[in-house]
RNA sequence: GGAGGAGUGGCCGAGCGGUUUAAGGCGGCGGACUUGAAAUCCGUUGUGGGGGAAACCCUACCGGGGGUUCGAAUCCCUCCUCCUCCGCCA
């Protein structure tokens, strides 16, 4: 959620980042052309009508207040005159406790109002995303590592399912009839793989000073809200456990992001970093046909999350969010994996990041990049939902207001996207994969296959 | 799962219907004393929201939510968390 005060101070910044990441807020606005501006005039109007009620409210309850001291003080007359000065005030009391009443529920759904309006209003855009919502929109930073030429070396290149199953490494069939599509089991040494995989993003993370976690793999509703996340309707994207409010968490950004809600942290913890592990439950909604096969698009698989709170300043979160990139780079260097960078275009933003950069590695399965792994700078857009603060250093001798944080996220390594992109990249013309050097000493053989 | 007990400011802790603008202490900050420090003494101290150019004013907040009352930290209901004991369990 952004800083209410924007929309007072500067609508016009809101609207056009509205245009830019093509977000309606509200679906049955009249106009189509300029429908981001008729979108904050209606944000003004809420917030609006909103301070009017509380305001009025405010007013009856220090009117209330009133009251009650004058009732107080009746207490210091004469006895045989109590009662008769307390009946009017008794009286005028309980009239204004009906309408403070009644004006604070008016105020409290104009709240609601306003702020439900208002937490689908994105997060501002880095001005050097770039703009745009079409794949082609993205801007590729840059590329490394060397693409295998498979002509050269005398065959065509399998994609990972077809690796897979032939190495007997996934059993999807056991899963569907288990769980359901898109569910599998690992088999053999991919269980291994993936547990190396796991390691290996851990001991990194542990080597950069991320505090390492295993986290909790559900959440409350409220923790997804605060992070951004949409538990409710029907394009979510989250599990939600029936007769409860937890959801299954989509990642442990969410566990991450709200171990800290409520509270204002000391500036010498910042930046604060955190790294965690946990499995990861996607409903993918909506996503059915989309890259189908295989481990690419699953619901459920496990990841090692990077998670970093910084001060309130852009200088310093930018600067954590090329840190973060550059440790994805170094992890997946260390793979060995030819990858590029993305710096996604606006309307690709997810709500909370002001900015998000993917790594895409490449795929000779499926003969084009697949993202791997991506990272976002959230600014202050979800600490101010979960009331994350840290209280700056004094200036001058003056203590300072709580401020909000910086959040950041990134993947370390998600492990059904790495398996997909080691399987491809490191298939030998015989049907064997070589497992990339830096796992060997973590799964204790350096090929699987072939069979 | 059962039975008790407890949640109060940055921390500890009193208060259990209106002298509380939340006592007292610790910590923090400022000052006095001191060559300096310690000790001592004095003052000060939270968060959100609304209004205001500002000084400042108003309002809410004693685990969360709801209720009773002219008035609630205090009484009632409900949920959550923690502690003690019993049972069960990997």
């Amino acid at each position: 959620m952004l800083d209410i005060k924007l929309l007072r101070d500067d609508p016009e910044r809101i609207t056009q980042n509205l245009r830019d990441r093509g977000v309606r807020v509200f679906d049955d606005l009249s106009s189509e052309s300029d429908w981001a501006s008729e979108a904050v005039a209606r944000l003004a109007e809420f917030d609006q009508r909103y301070r009017e009620l509380l305001s009025a409210a405010d007013d009856l309850r220090r009117e209330q207040n009133e009251n009650s001291a004058a009732t107080k003080a009746v207490g210091k007359l004469p006895k045989d005159q109590q009662a008769a000065a307390r009946k009017p005030l008794i009286d005028a009391g309980r009239a204004l406790r009906e309408r403070e009443r009644e004006l604070s529920e008016q105020t409290e759904l104009a709240r609601e109002a306003r702020d439900e309006a208002w937490s689908r209003v994105p997060n501002l855009t880095h001005p050097d995303s770039p703009r745009g919502h079409r794949d082609e929109d993205h801007a590729e930073l840059h590329q490394w590592g060397t693409r295998r030429d498979f002509a050269a070396e005398g065959f065509t290149p399998k994609d990972h399912l077809e690796l897979a199953e032939a190495l007997d490494l996934v059993d999807f069939a056991a899963g569907a009839k288990v769980v359901g599509q898109k569910f599998y089991y690992l088999v053999n040494e991919a269980v291994l793989l993936d547990m190396a995989l796991q390691r290996y993003a851990l001991e990194v993370a542990r080597k950069h000073g991320f505090k390492l976690h295993t986290t909790p793999d559900l959440a409350r509703v409220d923790i997804l809200d605060g992070l951004g996340f949409n538990p409710r309707g029907e394009s979510t994207q989250v599990y939600s456990v029936a007769d409860s409010d937890l959801c299954l968490v989509g990642t442990a950004e969410i566990t991450l992001g709200g171990m800290l809600a409520d509270e204002i942290l000391d500036v010498e913890r910042l930046p604060l970093l955190v790294a965690g592990l946990s499995h990861c439950f996607r409903t993918e909604a909506g996503s059915h046909g989309q890259e189908s096969r295989g481990l690419y698009r699953v619901h459920q698989f496990t990841k090692v999350e990077l998670f970093a709170f910084t001060v309130g300043e852009l200088e310093i979160s930018e600067a954590m969010h090329e840190r973060l990139r550059d440790i994805e780079e170094e992890l997946f260097q260390g793979l060995g994996l030819p990858y590029r960078v993305i710096d996604i275009a606006s309307g690709d933003l997810g709500g909370p990041a002001y900015r998000k950069y993917d790594l895409e590695a490449w795929m000779p399965g499926r003969g084009d990049w697949g993202e791997i792994t991506s990272t976002s700078n959230c600014t202050d857009y979800q600490a101010r939902r979960l009331k994350i603060r840290y209280r700056p250093e004094p200036v001058d001798g003056k203590k300072q207001k709580p401020r909000m944080v910086h959040m950041l996220n990134g993947t370390a390594v998600a492990t059904s996207r790495a398996l997909v992109a080691i399987l491809e990249n490191y298939q030998q013309a015989d049907g064997s994969v070589v497992v990339p050097e830096i796992l060997r000493p973590l799964c204790g053989f350096d090929r699987i296959g072939p069979r």
